[in-house]
DNA sequence: CTCGTATTGTGAATTTTTTCACAACTCAAA
DNA sequence: TTTGAGTTGTGAAAAAATTCACAATACGAG
Protein backbone atom coordinates (compact mmCIF):
# COMPACT_ATOMS: atom_id res chain seq x y z
CA UNK A 1 0.00 0.00 0.00
CA UNK A 2 1.22 3.40 -0.76
CA UNK A 3 2.51 5.86 1.76
CA UNK A 4 -0.17 8.60 2.21
CA UNK A 5 0.72 12.28 2.95
CA UNK A 6 -0.47 13.34 6.34
CA UNK A 7 -2.36 16.43 4.57
CA UNK A 8 -4.48 13.57 2.75
CA UNK A 9 -5.17 11.93 6.28
CA UNK A 10 -6.67 14.85 7.71
CA UNK A 11 -8.73 15.16 4.78
CA UNK A 12 -9.95 11.84 5.13
CA UNK A 13 -11.09 12.56 8.27
CA UNK A 14 -12.76 15.20 7.90
CA UNK A 15 -15.11 13.48 4.96
CA UNK A 16 -15.51 10.64 7.06
CA UNK A 17 -16.98 12.29 9.43
CA UNK A 18 -18.97 14.54 7.06
CA UNK A 19 -20.25 11.30 5.40
CA UNK A 20 -21.12 9.80 9.11
CA UNK A 21 -23.49 13.03 9.34
CA UNK A 22 -24.70 12.42 5.90
CA UNK A 23 -25.87 9.03 6.43
CA UNK A 24 -27.62 10.22 10.09
CA UNK A 25 -29.38 12.73 7.93
CA UNK A 26 -30.69 9.96 5.01
CA UNK A 27 -28.64 11.06 2.26
CA UNK A 28 -27.79 8.46 0.17
CA UNK A 29 -25.39 9.54 -2.93
CA UNK A 30 -23.03 12.78 -3.02
CA UNK A 31 -20.83 14.81 -5.33
CA UNK A 32 -17.34 16.11 -4.78
CA UNK A 33 -18.43 19.17 -5.18
CA UNK A 34 -20.84 18.83 -1.96
CA UNK A 35 -18.12 16.97 0.08
CA UNK A 36 -16.05 19.97 -0.74
CA UNK A 37 -18.12 22.20 0.73
CA UNK A 38 -18.90 20.15 3.60
CA UNK A 39 -14.97 19.91 4.47
CA UNK A 40 -13.74 23.10 2.85
CA UNK A 41 -11.18 21.65 0.88
CA UNK A 42 -11.50 21.58 -3.05
CA UNK A 43 -13.13 19.31 -5.46
CA UNK A 44 -10.30 18.10 -7.37
CA UNK A 45 -8.69 17.51 -4.15
CA UNK A 46 -11.85 15.24 -3.16
CA UNK A 47 -11.57 13.21 -6.23
CA UNK A 48 -7.94 12.64 -6.08
CA UNK A 49 -8.00 11.44 -2.52
CA UNK A 50 -10.52 9.16 -3.57
CA UNK A 51 -8.68 7.69 -5.63
CA UNK A 52 -6.04 7.32 -3.06
CA UNK A 53 -8.49 5.20 -1.14
CA UNK A 54 -9.40 3.38 -3.79
CA UNK A 55 -13.32 4.25 -3.81
CA UNK A 56 -14.74 4.81 -7.13
CA UNK A 57 -17.90 6.66 -7.62
CA UNK A 58 -20.21 7.29 -10.68
CA UNK A 59 -20.80 9.92 -13.20
CA UNK A 60 -24.30 9.99 -12.51
CA UNK A 61 -24.97 9.49 -8.98
CA UNK A 62 -21.39 10.65 -7.53
CA UNK A 63 -20.44 8.64 -4.15
CA UNK A 64 -22.55 6.70 -2.37
CA UNK A 65 -22.50 8.05 1.59
CA UNK A 66 -22.61 4.41 3.11
CA UNK A 67 -19.86 2.54 0.75
CA UNK A 68 -17.83 5.65 1.05
CA UNK A 69 -17.83 6.36 4.55
CA UNK A 70 -17.26 2.09 4.90
CA UNK A 71 -14.24 2.31 2.42
CA UNK A 72 -12.51 4.86 4.29
CA UNK A 73 -12.75 3.82 7.27
CA UNK A 74 -11.29 0.33 6.18
CA UNK A 75 -8.45 2.46 4.66
CA UNK A 76 -8.14 4.45 7.88
CA UNK A 77 -8.37 0.86 9.63
CA UNK A 78 -10.31 2.49 12.34
CA UNK A 79 -10.85 -0.36 14.49
CA UNK A 80 -13.93 -1.35 16.34
CA UNK A 81 -12.94 -0.23 19.43
CA UNK A 82 -9.64 1.38 20.90
CA UNK A 83 -9.50 2.22 24.04
CA UNK A 84 -7.56 5.12 25.84
CA UNK A 85 -6.37 6.83 28.74
CA UNK A 86 -6.25 10.09 29.40
CA UNK A 87 -3.58 11.98 32.24
CA UNK A 88 -4.36 14.67 34.29
CA UNK A 89 -7.51 15.85 35.29
CA UNK A 90 -7.52 19.20 35.47
CA UNK A 91 -9.52 21.53 33.98
CA UNK A 92 -9.01 20.73 30.54
CA UNK A 93 -8.42 17.25 31.09
CA UNK A 94 -11.89 16.89 33.06
CA UNK A 95 -13.31 19.20 29.48
CA UNK A 96 -11.93 16.58 26.97
CA UNK A 97 -13.67 13.46 29.13
CA UNK A 98 -16.64 15.46 29.18
CA UNK A 99 -16.07 16.00 25.09
CA UNK A 100 -15.25 12.66 24.09
CA UNK A 101 -17.73 11.15 26.21
CA UNK A 102 -19.97 12.76 23.34
CA UNK A 103 -18.18 11.71 20.51
CA UNK A 104 -16.84 8.94 18.49
CA UNK A 105 -18.24 6.09 20.37
CA UNK A 106 -14.97 3.98 18.64
CA UNK A 107 -12.95 5.66 20.43
CA UNK A 108 -13.25 5.67 24.17
CA UNK A 109 -11.02 6.70 27.63
CA UNK A 110 -11.21 3.60 29.79
CA UNK A 111 -9.58 5.16 32.28
CA UNK A 112 -7.92 8.78 34.10
CA UNK A 113 -4.51 9.43 36.33
CA UNK A 114 -3.51 12.19 38.21
CA UNK A 115 -0.76 12.35 40.85
CA UNK A 116 -2.97 14.86 43.11
CA UNK A 117 -4.52 12.66 45.94
CA UNK A 118 -7.93 15.02 45.86
CA UNK A 119 -8.89 13.94 42.61
CA UNK A 120 -7.48 9.69 42.70
CA UNK A 121 -10.73 7.09 43.07
CA UNK A 122 -12.91 10.01 41.97
CA UNK A 123 -14.93 9.79 38.57
CA UNK A 124 -15.31 12.39 36.54
CA UNK A 125 -17.62 12.14 33.46
CA UNK A 126 -18.33 8.47 34.20
CA UNK A 127 -13.96 8.05 33.53
CA UNK A 128 -12.37 6.12 37.11
CA UNK A 129 -8.95 8.47 37.98
CA UNK A 130 -6.29 6.19 39.26
CA UNK A 131 -3.15 7.36 41.11
CA UNK A 132 -0.49 8.10 38.58
CA UNK A 133 1.88 5.68 40.40
CA UNK A 134 -0.23 2.90 38.85
CA UNK A 135 0.00 3.69 35.16
CA UNK A 136 2.97 2.05 34.01
CA UNK A 137 1.14 -1.48 35.04
CA UNK A 138 -2.62 -0.53 33.66
CA UNK A 139 -1.04 0.60 30.24
CA UNK A 140 0.78 -2.66 29.78
CA UNK A 141 -2.14 -4.95 31.32
CA UNK A 142 -4.85 -3.20 28.82
CA UNK A 143 -2.20 -2.77 25.94
CA UNK A 144 -2.88 1.03 25.57
CA UNK A 145 -1.53 2.52 22.63
CA UNK A 146 -2.44 6.04 22.69
CA UNK A 147 -2.63 8.53 25.64
CA UNK A 148 -4.18 12.10 25.90
CA UNK A 149 -2.10 13.92 28.13
CA UNK A 150 -3.42 17.11 29.83
CA UNK A 151 -0.58 17.72 32.87
CA UNK A 152 1.07 20.77 34.08
CA UNK A 153 3.81 21.85 31.16
CA UNK A 154 6.47 20.98 34.39
CA UNK A 155 5.33 17.17 33.96
CA UNK A 156 5.18 16.53 30.93
CA UNK A 157 8.18 15.19 29.13
CA UNK A 158 8.94 13.28 32.53
CA UNK A 159 5.31 11.34 31.77
CA UNK A 160 5.88 11.30 28.35
CA UNK A 161 9.27 9.42 28.55
CA UNK A 162 7.68 6.57 31.38
CA UNK A 163 4.48 6.04 29.16
CA UNK A 164 6.36 5.50 26.25
CA UNK A 165 8.82 3.06 28.00
CA UNK A 166 5.32 1.20 29.04
CA UNK A 167 4.45 0.67 25.36
CA UNK A 168 2.74 3.71 24.56
CA UNK A 169 3.07 4.18 20.65
CA UNK A 170 0.96 7.65 20.39
CA UNK A 171 0.59 10.57 22.53
CA UNK A 172 -2.53 13.83 22.18
CA UNK A 173 -0.58 16.45 23.82
CA UNK A 174 -2.30 19.13 24.96
CA UNK A 175 0.67 20.70 26.66
CA UNK A 176 2.65 23.79 25.84
CA UNK A 177 5.69 21.64 25.46
CA UNK A 178 7.16 20.10 22.34
CA UNK A 179 7.86 16.42 23.71
CA UNK A 180 11.67 15.15 22.90
CA UNK A 181 10.77 11.27 22.36
CA UNK A 182 12.15 8.77 19.92
CA UNK A 183 10.52 9.15 16.27
CA UNK A 184 8.84 6.30 15.90
CA UNK A 185 6.56 7.79 18.50
CA UNK A 186 3.44 9.70 16.98
CA UNK A 187 2.78 13.09 18.52
CA UNK A 188 -0.39 15.08 17.77
CA UNK A 189 0.49 17.99 19.06
CA UNK A 190 -2.48 20.76 19.96
CA UNK A 191 -1.52 23.62 22.01
CA UNK A 192 -4.41 25.75 21.40
CA UNK A 193 -2.17 28.65 22.35
CA UNK A 194 -0.54 27.85 19.10
CA UNK A 195 -3.92 27.80 16.78
CA UNK A 196 -4.94 31.29 18.30
CA UNK A 197 -1.39 32.65 17.48
CA UNK A 198 -2.25 31.26 14.09
CA UNK A 199 -5.36 33.08 13.94
CA UNK A 200 -4.56 36.18 15.37
CA UNK A 201 -1.41 36.30 12.45
CA UNK A 202 -4.21 35.50 9.79
CA UNK A 203 -6.26 37.98 10.69
CA UNK A 204 -3.93 41.17 11.29
CA UNK A 205 -1.10 40.60 8.77
CA UNK A 206 -1.02 37.22 6.89
CA UNK B 1 6.34 40.66 0.80
CA UNK B 2 6.57 37.30 0.00
CA UNK B 3 3.66 35.33 0.69
CA UNK B 4 4.43 32.36 3.24
CA UNK B 5 3.43 28.93 3.73
CA UNK B 6 0.59 28.47 6.96
CA UNK B 7 3.25 25.40 7.45
CA UNK B 8 6.38 28.01 7.63
CA UNK B 9 3.97 29.72 9.71
CA UNK B 10 3.18 27.18 12.24
CA UNK B 11 6.78 26.35 12.41
CA UNK B 12 7.98 29.87 13.08
CA UNK B 13 5.15 30.22 16.09
CA UNK B 14 7.02 26.74 17.52
CA UNK B 15 10.31 28.76 17.18
CA UNK B 16 8.97 31.91 18.94
CA UNK B 17 7.73 29.95 21.86
CA UNK B 18 11.01 28.08 22.07
CA UNK B 19 13.42 31.09 21.68
CA UNK B 20 10.95 33.02 24.48
CA UNK B 21 11.78 29.84 26.93
CA UNK B 22 15.62 30.04 25.74
CA UNK B 23 14.99 33.61 26.79
CA UNK B 24 13.90 33.14 29.98
CA UNK B 25 16.62 30.39 31.05
CA UNK B 26 18.83 32.93 30.08
CA UNK B 27 20.62 31.07 27.19
CA UNK B 28 22.16 33.58 25.05
CA UNK B 29 22.80 31.75 22.15
CA UNK B 30 21.72 29.01 19.91
CA UNK B 31 22.48 27.00 16.26
CA UNK B 32 20.23 25.66 13.97
CA UNK B 33 20.70 21.83 15.18
CA UNK B 34 19.50 22.92 18.89
CA UNK B 35 16.48 24.87 17.80
CA UNK B 36 16.06 21.90 15.09
CA UNK B 37 15.29 19.38 18.58
CA UNK B 38 13.65 21.33 20.26
CA UNK B 39 10.68 22.36 18.06
CA UNK B 40 10.80 18.59 16.37
CA UNK B 41 11.86 19.93 13.01
CA UNK B 42 14.64 19.37 10.82
CA UNK B 43 17.77 21.78 11.21
CA UNK B 44 17.76 22.60 7.57
CA UNK B 45 14.33 23.57 7.62
CA UNK B 46 14.92 26.03 10.48
CA UNK B 47 17.67 27.27 8.47
CA UNK B 48 15.50 28.13 5.12
CA UNK B 49 12.53 29.37 7.47
CA UNK B 50 14.59 31.88 9.13
CA UNK B 51 16.00 32.53 5.67
CA UNK B 52 12.44 33.42 5.01
CA UNK B 53 11.60 35.85 8.03
CA UNK B 54 15.07 37.24 6.69
CA UNK B 55 17.16 36.94 10.04
CA UNK B 56 20.66 35.60 9.66
CA UNK B 57 22.96 34.53 12.16
CA UNK B 58 27.13 33.72 12.38
CA UNK B 59 28.50 30.73 11.72
CA UNK B 60 30.62 31.31 15.24
CA UNK B 61 27.31 31.84 17.24
CA UNK B 62 24.34 30.49 15.62
CA UNK B 63 21.37 32.74 16.37
CA UNK B 64 21.27 35.30 19.10
CA UNK B 65 17.72 34.18 20.94
CA UNK B 66 16.77 37.90 21.87
CA UNK B 67 17.61 38.87 18.11
CA UNK B 68 15.69 36.25 16.68
CA UNK B 69 12.71 36.04 19.04
CA UNK B 70 12.31 39.99 18.22
CA UNK B 71 12.64 39.12 14.46
CA UNK B 72 10.07 36.29 14.00
CA UNK B 73 7.58 38.58 16.33
CA UNK B 74 8.19 41.13 13.61
CA UNK B 75 7.58 39.28 11.14
CA UNK B 76 4.49 37.59 12.20
CA UNK B 77 3.18 41.26 13.53
CA UNK B 78 2.52 39.83 16.83
CA UNK B 79 0.93 42.95 18.05
CA UNK B 80 1.53 44.19 21.50
CA UNK B 81 -1.99 43.25 22.33
CA UNK B 82 -4.44 41.39 20.77
CA UNK B 83 -8.02 41.31 22.88
CA UNK B 84 -10.07 38.31 21.87
CA UNK B 85 -13.38 36.95 23.22
CA UNK B 86 -14.68 33.68 23.86
CA UNK B 87 -18.42 31.92 23.02
CA UNK B 88 -19.45 29.01 25.01
CA UNK B 89 -18.68 28.96 28.68
CA UNK B 90 -19.35 25.23 29.43
CA UNK B 91 -16.62 22.66 30.59
CA UNK B 92 -14.04 23.36 27.61
CA UNK B 93 -14.80 27.04 27.30
CA UNK B 94 -13.86 27.07 31.17
CA UNK B 95 -10.88 25.25 30.80
CA UNK B 96 -9.59 27.02 27.85
CA UNK B 97 -10.23 30.81 29.60
CA UNK B 98 -8.16 28.87 33.00
CA UNK B 99 -5.53 27.80 30.85
CA UNK B 100 -5.27 30.94 28.58
CA UNK B 101 -4.71 33.41 31.85
CA UNK B 102 -1.49 31.03 32.56
CA UNK B 103 -0.18 31.49 29.00
CA UNK B 104 0.36 34.43 26.30
CA UNK B 105 0.02 37.86 27.91
CA UNK B 106 -0.11 39.34 24.62
CA UNK B 107 -3.02 37.81 23.49
CA UNK B 108 -5.92 38.08 26.25
CA UNK B 109 -9.74 36.90 26.61
CA UNK B 110 -11.57 39.95 27.84
CA UNK B 111 -15.40 38.55 27.90
CA UNK B 112 -17.06 35.43 27.44
CA UNK B 113 -20.13 34.99 26.27
CA UNK B 114 -23.14 32.32 26.53
CA UNK B 115 -26.88 32.19 26.42
CA UNK B 116 -27.37 30.01 30.06
CA UNK B 117 -28.73 32.83 32.34
CA UNK B 118 -27.29 30.64 34.59
CA UNK B 119 -23.60 31.46 33.50
CA UNK B 120 -24.59 35.29 32.48
CA UNK B 121 -22.90 38.12 34.76
CA UNK B 122 -20.70 35.05 36.34
CA UNK B 123 -16.80 35.48 36.31
CA UNK B 124 -14.76 32.13 35.53
CA UNK B 125 -11.25 32.00 35.53
CA UNK B 126 -11.23 36.02 35.80
CA UNK B 127 -13.53 36.33 33.06
CA UNK B 128 -16.78 38.23 33.22
CA UNK B 129 -19.52 36.64 31.02
CA UNK B 130 -22.01 37.93 29.49
CA UNK B 131 -25.57 37.48 27.74
CA UNK B 132 -25.45 36.29 24.28
CA UNK B 133 -27.53 38.95 22.47
CA UNK B 134 -25.15 41.47 23.62
CA UNK B 135 -22.28 40.09 21.74
CA UNK B 136 -23.14 41.90 18.49
CA UNK B 137 -22.64 45.30 20.36
CA UNK B 138 -19.30 44.29 22.36
CA UNK B 139 -17.92 43.07 18.83
CA UNK B 140 -18.20 46.38 17.03
CA UNK B 141 -17.70 48.42 20.24
CA UNK B 142 -14.52 46.89 21.30
CA UNK B 143 -13.29 45.80 17.75
CA UNK B 144 -13.06 42.40 18.49
CA UNK B 145 -11.51 40.33 15.26
CA UNK B 146 -10.72 37.27 16.49
CA UNK B 147 -13.11 34.68 18.44
CA UNK B 148 -12.69 31.45 20.10
CA UNK B 149 -15.46 29.30 19.66
CA UNK B 150 -16.42 26.37 22.08
CA UNK B 151 -20.28 26.10 22.12
CA UNK B 152 -22.64 23.13 21.66
CA UNK B 153 -22.13 21.84 17.63
CA UNK B 154 -26.21 22.75 17.37
CA UNK B 155 -25.42 26.38 17.15
CA UNK B 156 -21.87 26.92 15.91
CA UNK B 157 -22.75 27.69 12.35
CA UNK B 158 -25.48 30.12 13.30
CA UNK B 159 -23.28 32.12 15.61
CA UNK B 160 -20.38 32.16 13.85
CA UNK B 161 -22.79 33.26 10.87
CA UNK B 162 -23.56 36.32 12.96
CA UNK B 163 -20.07 37.56 14.49
CA UNK B 164 -18.68 37.61 10.62
CA UNK B 165 -21.62 39.98 10.56
CA UNK B 166 -20.42 41.73 13.27
CA UNK B 167 -17.05 42.19 11.83
CA UNK B 168 -15.16 39.04 13.07
CA UNK B 169 -12.13 38.47 11.03
CA UNK B 170 -10.62 34.76 12.58
CA UNK B 171 -12.23 32.05 14.49
CA UNK B 172 -10.83 29.60 16.60
CA UNK B 173 -13.44 26.42 16.23
CA UNK B 174 -13.39 24.22 19.09
CA UNK B 175 -16.50 22.33 17.83
CA UNK B 176 -16.67 19.29 15.54
CA UNK B 177 -18.77 21.45 12.87
CA UNK B 178 -17.29 22.72 9.94
CA UNK B 179 -18.08 25.99 9.39
CA UNK B 180 -19.40 27.38 6.34
CA UNK B 181 -18.50 30.96 5.87
CA UNK B 182 -16.97 33.57 2.96
CA UNK B 183 -13.55 32.06 2.50
CA UNK B 184 -11.78 35.65 3.63
CA UNK B 185 -12.48 34.67 6.83
CA UNK B 186 -9.93 32.31 8.26
CA UNK B 187 -11.07 29.62 10.46
CA UNK B 188 -8.55 27.65 12.62
CA UNK B 189 -10.42 24.05 13.24
CA UNK B 190 -9.33 22.31 16.72
CA UNK B 191 -11.85 19.71 16.48
CA UNK B 192 -10.13 17.21 19.32
CA UNK B 193 -11.59 14.21 17.57
CA UNK B 194 -9.79 14.65 15.25
CA UNK B 195 -6.28 14.99 16.50
CA UNK B 196 -7.42 11.86 18.55
CA UNK B 197 -8.50 9.90 15.31
CA UNK B 198 -5.43 10.75 13.95
CA UNK B 199 -2.93 9.33 15.93
CA UNK B 200 -5.30 5.84 16.25
CA UNK B 201 -4.63 5.90 12.21
CA UNK B 202 -0.66 6.40 12.64
CA UNK B 203 -0.41 3.94 15.86
CA UNK B 204 -2.66 1.34 14.55
CA UNK B 205 -1.97 1.15 10.81
CA UNK B 206 0.22 3.80 9.08
C1' DC C 1 49.35 33.22 10.92
C1' DT C 2 47.48 28.66 9.52
C1' DC C 3 44.84 24.79 10.11
C1' DG C 4 40.82 22.32 11.58
C1' DT C 5 36.22 22.28 13.03
C1' DA C 6 31.67 23.68 13.07
C1' DT C 7 28.11 26.35 11.40
C1' DT C 8 25.39 29.25 8.32
C1' DG C 9 23.06 30.49 3.90
C1' DT C 10 21.49 29.10 -0.34
C1' DG C 11 21.31 27.41 -5.40
C1' DA C 12 19.84 23.41 -7.24
C1' DA C 13 17.69 18.98 -7.14
C1' DT C 14 14.19 16.32 -5.51
C1' DT C 15 9.98 15.11 -3.77
C1' DT C 16 5.40 16.06 -2.71
C1' DT C 17 1.15 18.25 -3.29
C1' DT C 18 -2.11 20.56 -5.80
C1' DT C 19 -4.32 22.11 -9.87
C1' DC C 20 -5.62 21.82 -14.58
C1' DA C 21 -8.06 20.03 -18.25
C1' DC C 22 -10.40 16.79 -20.57
C1' DA C 23 -11.79 12.01 -22.10
C1' DA C 24 -15.04 8.79 -20.51
C1' DC C 25 -19.13 7.88 -18.60
C1' DT C 26 -24.23 8.04 -17.08
C1' DC C 27 -28.58 9.38 -17.36
C1' DA C 28 -32.71 11.95 -18.82
C1' DA C 29 -35.30 14.03 -22.21
C1' DA C 30 -36.66 14.78 -26.79
C1' DT D 1 -31.66 6.90 -30.90
C1' DT D 2 -29.37 11.14 -30.27
C1' DT D 3 -28.22 15.10 -27.77
C1' DG D 4 -26.98 17.64 -23.75
C1' DA D 5 -25.82 18.47 -19.13
C1' DG D 6 -23.24 17.15 -15.39
C1' DT D 7 -19.96 14.25 -13.13
C1' DT D 8 -16.01 11.24 -12.34
C1' DG D 9 -11.14 9.69 -12.82
C1' DT D 10 -6.72 10.73 -14.12
C1' DG D 11 -2.45 11.93 -16.95
C1' DA D 12 0.14 15.74 -17.14
C1' DA D 13 1.48 20.31 -15.71
C1' DA D 14 2.38 23.42 -12.25
C1' DA D 15 3.39 24.91 -7.87
C1' DA D 16 5.09 24.29 -3.44
C1' DA D 17 7.73 22.26 0.10
C1' DT D 18 11.61 19.89 1.47
C1' DT D 19 16.16 18.07 1.17
C1' DC D 20 20.77 18.01 -0.52
C1' DA D 21 25.21 19.54 -0.77
C1' DC D 22 28.61 22.67 -0.48
C1' DA D 23 30.85 27.35 -0.68
C1' DA D 24 31.53 30.86 2.59
C1' DT D 25 32.41 32.15 7.04
C1' DA D 26 34.05 32.54 11.96
C1' DC D 27 36.62 31.22 15.53
C1' DG D 28 39.90 28.81 18.58
C1' DA D 29 44.09 26.21 19.10
C1' DG D 30 48.67 25.55 18.08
Amino acid sequence: MKRIAENTINRLIVYKKELERLRREDVKNVFSHKLAILSGFPSHLVRRDLMNVGYFGSPAHGYDVVELEKCISDFLCTPESVRVILIGVGNLGRAILDYCQQQNPKISIIAAFDSDKNKVNKIYHGIYTFHIDSIKNFIKENDIKVVIITVPASEAQKIASEIVDSGVRGIVNFTPVRLQLNEDIYIENLDMMLGLEKVVYFVEGG
